[in-house]
DNA sequence: GGCGAAACGGAACCCGGTTCCATAAGTCGT
DNA sequence: ACGACTTATGGAACCGGGTTCCGTTTCGCC
């Protein structure tokens, strides 16, 4: 199953070449296709593009998701490490969450429907699930207990949920310019903020009359 | 636009007495498949369930949301009414708002697949969509307004924004007990809630105590 | 150059929404 | 009560879109 799975980047070298760059081939032709398609595009839209045949891809790909999340595999990464970078870079941990989350927003409504495949339980899309959980949590945990350890933020939510929910947030971004999903996502972040000792400079609003 | 504006629910009489008991019959056979198979149960099987032709289905709900839309309308009314009341009975604005949006969550999350049927775009879910946003949103606007008005709230977000959001965490919810939409939705009521002026918020004061 | 293995292409299949139309059933005038 | 007309019904057919399968092609190695 898992020919992909090798330790590195690096999978063993296919024997032929002409598999080796097919691959290639298909996952520029999917990226392609992802930025003007957006990621449900079809697969055999994809096949077209790439100028190959449709079990060509699934020779390389099992299913949609595992397309996607190479395509992807890139700047999955990248985020992953940015996390611990941010945490390094500023002030304070709260900080570093804020702008974490901030270029995972960037990530999620930049790519056409990459949030909205990311919550389709159905399909073969657990996969998908399964990479982006994998990768991105354990960093987002990581911002949360470092901004909860500061005092900074209340506890009580985990790394997954708030990927979730910032995640889900992000869905239909792109179909509909009135959406803004990172003010949600920053009042959802800004939720999270424990008022230090809630002393209450509460001034008008906890208080009830 | 016109076919959802009638003052009351009695469409025109129709003429012909099976259509109307088949309409009954379609809506409880959907109302039953949609407990148990949730929202995206094929239309067959509403069919199938109802003992009737697919072609009938379609003569009475031009599109599966159409169907989606007359089962759960009743309750629809039911969170729109909640409004006002909640408005007059919570000792604040914002309470009210918090717990109106409370209804709405477990509206959305006890209807399988709902909040997920609500961000489709695509398809004919327009409907869908339509019907919620058209009656859901003033009420939403107005408890916002009501809260922003009594200085307990940050203003900037409307009640599209908001409604949006609170939909989107819900999606997922029934296929992950680890889900927890309303830990979520909370968070982001709470992001709501304005500190008058602690922190960052630099400036602009529109919210004149 | 020839051979076996691996890859390829794309037709075929499955599934689900939607459309269409021949047929059945209801309504109304007489 | 009956026939003509109107409207509703059932379900086969159609349209994508994902996925599978297999005969054909190509590769790499002798």
């Amino acid at each position: 199953m898992s020919d992909s799975r090798q330790g590195t980047e690096k999978a063993a070298a296919p024997q032929r070449k002409d598999v080796r760059r097919n691959k290639q081939i298909l996952l520029d032709a999917a990226a392609a296709v992802f930025v003007t398609s957006g990621v449900e595009a079809p697969v055999r839209d994809i096949a077209a593009r790439a100028g190959v045949g449709i079990g060509t891809i699934y020779r390389h790909f099992p299913t949609r998701a595992d397309l996607i999340v190479a395509v992807f595999r890139h700047q999955v990464e990248t985020c992953v490490e940015a996390g611990p970078a941010l945490l390094a870079s500023c002030p304070t941990a709260y900080d570093a969450l804020e702008r974490w989350i901030d270029l995972f927003v960037d990530f999620l409504v930049t790519k056409h429907g990459l949030a909205a495949a990311l919550q389709h339980d159905n399909a073969g899309f657990e996969t998908l699930h399964a990479h982006f959980i994998d990768h991105l949590v354990p960093v987002c945990t990581q911002l949360l207990d470092a901004a909860t350890a500061a005092g900074e933020i209340r506890s009580g939510i985990g790394g997954l949920q708030l990927m979730r929910g910032v995640g889900n947030l992000c869905v239909g971004a792109e179909n509909d310019p009135s959406y803004d999903p990172r003010a949600l996502v920053t009042l959802l972040v800004a939720g999270l903020r424990q008022p230090h000792r809630s002393g209450s400079e509460s001034g008008a609003a906890d208080g009830e009359p």
